[in-house]
DNA sequence: TTTATTTACGAAACCGGTTTCGTAGAAAAC
DNA sequence: GTTTTCTACGAAACCGGTTTCGTAAATAAA
């Protein structure tokens, strides 16, 4: 490793212009107290000299870092990658950087990461938490410490603050309704916790539907995934093996979708013909699968630049407190050959 | 905005245990000058008094900040969603913290980016260059900082230092000459990028096959997607209308793929029988397209984990130089249903 | 026993900015 | 003409650690 470069301080600009260090920094925040004829002259000498302040010092003299932790349980997922892609927008805009953590779904990597936030590395913080946790005092801790924190699609309603969500529950209700009509008699509900915000809430949009046309909801039905993948796989095979026609499958999230197919093709069953699918998904590729993906797919983009915006806005006014709000953002069901035209 | 806690400070502890500030910082960093007893104590208060020293201060004190910056073009692509999880595992082992930057392929914006860098905001860099970068000064007056950078995937060979990327001209001519066995006496290759390190080397090893099996290199046969996404689906429409039998598609990333499905199915084509389509590509749901889609397969959270670890012995090893060198870790050709069996 | 090391710690400078507060001179108000 | 208010800037404390260097006491070597 070279050794660094003995770099330009403030301190010699100052000596350089004539001026003291505390004129120099506030010339280059562009303070009121200084005249424009010298700000002219030290941005002119930073501009020239290259000068770029150092980001920790700022950090430490201003407490404020100009950086949000976006907490996510993992990133290779259409949903999150999108929203990255929102978050990382309004980062930018704003002139905030954006450090980036998985908690691949365990509680105590997720707590690990926000106990280290309350060091201050970060002036707000945005999560979608991970599908173990239950207990928020990880997150209330980290309040305490007046960080704020937005939570985007999968959030704790327990903890005051703003959550910016999908149309879960209406949206599962609807898809489910879907299928009731396209004739299915039996639905299954793929899921991967019992815990997680918005599987409780599509389930309970599930559950809606199936009342509300005179289905009974089963405990059997429902197939809730672990960590292995290989037994969950299986599982679903042997329940869709067993099933009869006019079966109907909604899997909660994007990454159960492809099992499905997986299965159909193993068993040489039919999609739509003998099983009708439809999933919660953000992947481009849902309309090219064969056949075709229905999917309930949600405004990632604009859930996590929502997020951000809403996050950032707490950040810059002084007066602006986040609520205990949920903001939501609706999803839209695609209907494609995977359920029956 | 709650106002900051007083947060508790080294200053403090030292206080509380009539010790000096300096010999906390040492015992909490397990400095050797420190005797098991006091670190003991100290670890102590530490922990009773939930004590988590201030980064930017440490900072700003040693010089490195245990962050390292991550460049990437976009990250709704499987391969870079991927390449962060691979990141993200090495640096999270290794206490290291994640910044991310897109650069949306935009040239400009990774100028700003590394700009920044050159602040010491991050300790070493791990970048997959946008599509527009032809030169690279912006990378060498980051290395001129002593900053450590280590390209992977999309590298500039002109720079020195280490690259980590894939066997993308010998994939490419495999591909290539696959497709021409399975009886394609015309092959389509889709490109976004003249200049792009891994589409020359990818177009290289196409033609390449073309030579070893006495078909003709054409000029036309190249089609390059620009920014105008309508555009260039109706263009690749207009080319697969005129294609007759024995045509194949070699699209050189993954995002290539589904506008070949799409143009198939506006235009009645069928696949492998009219048209033979192999893509670069990561996404999961290729074996599920219709047909599944033969891919090149790359190891893309092998390499960012590579780029990773290679990034992070630089900076740890005081006598570890990045050399001017690329490792290369292979894809492989997944053959499906979208190339004739 | 004397000298040379080693061990364990503290004082103080330092990292590179920000912020507070004080003030000279100019402008405005009276 | 005097007082008041701005304006524009500097000195110095501060942010919260790290690092260097000096040293007393303990231990080892001679």
């Amino acid at each position: 490793m070279k050794e660094k470069i003995n770099n330009l301080t403030i301190k010699m600009l100052a000596k350089e212009l004539g001026l003291s260090v505390s004129t120099i920094s506030k010339a280059i925040r562009d303070s009121h107290e200084i005249s424009d004829g010298t700000k002219e002259r030290v941005n002119a000498l930073v501009q020239k000299l290259n000068y770029i302040p150092n980001p920790y010092a700022s950090s430490l003299g201003s407490r404020n870092s100009k950086t949000i932790g976006v907490v996510l349980p993992e990133v290779t997922d259409s949903f999150f990658a999108q929203a990255i892609n929102g978050i990382e927008c309004v980062a930018q805009e704003n002139g905030y950087h954006v450090l980036i953590y998985l908690s691949h779904e365990n509680f105590e990597k997720e707590k690990k990461i926000l106990k280290d936030f309350e060091s201050g590395r970060v002036d707000g913080v945005l999560i979608s938490v991970a599908k173990e946790t239950i207990q928020h005092c990880h997150i209330d801790a980290l309040m305490d410490k007046a960080v704020p924190i937005v939570f985007f699609d999968r959030v704790m309603d327990e903890v005051t603050t703003a959550k910016i969500i999908t149309n879960d529950y209406e949206s599962a209700r609807l898809a489910t309704e879907h299928l009731i009509k396209k004739g299915c008699n039996r639905i299954l509900f793929l899921s991967f916790s019992h815990t997680l915000s918005i599987i409780c809430k599509r389930l309970a949009g599930y559950k809606k539907a199936l009342l509300d046309n005179q289905l009974k909801y089963a405990d059997n039905n429902i197939l809730t995934f672990g960590n292995d993948a290989k037994k969950d796989y299986l599982l679903l095979q042997k329940k869709l093996k067993s099933a009869s026609k006019g079966v109907g499958i909604l899997a909660s999230v994007e990454k159960l979708a492809l099992p499905i197919y997986q299965a159909c093709e193993d068993l040489q069953l039919s999609i739509p013909e003998d099983i009708q699918v439809i999933s919660f998904s953000n992947s481009d590729s849902a309309a090219f699968l064969h056949p075709p993906l229905t999917t309930i797919t949600q405004p990632a983009f604009e859930i996590g630049k929502t997020a951000a915006s809403l996050l950032v806005k707490a950040l810059e006014r002084r007066n602006f407190e986040l609520r205990n709000e949920e903001i939501i953002v609706p999803s839209t069901l695609v209907v494609r050959k995977s359920t029956i035209g």
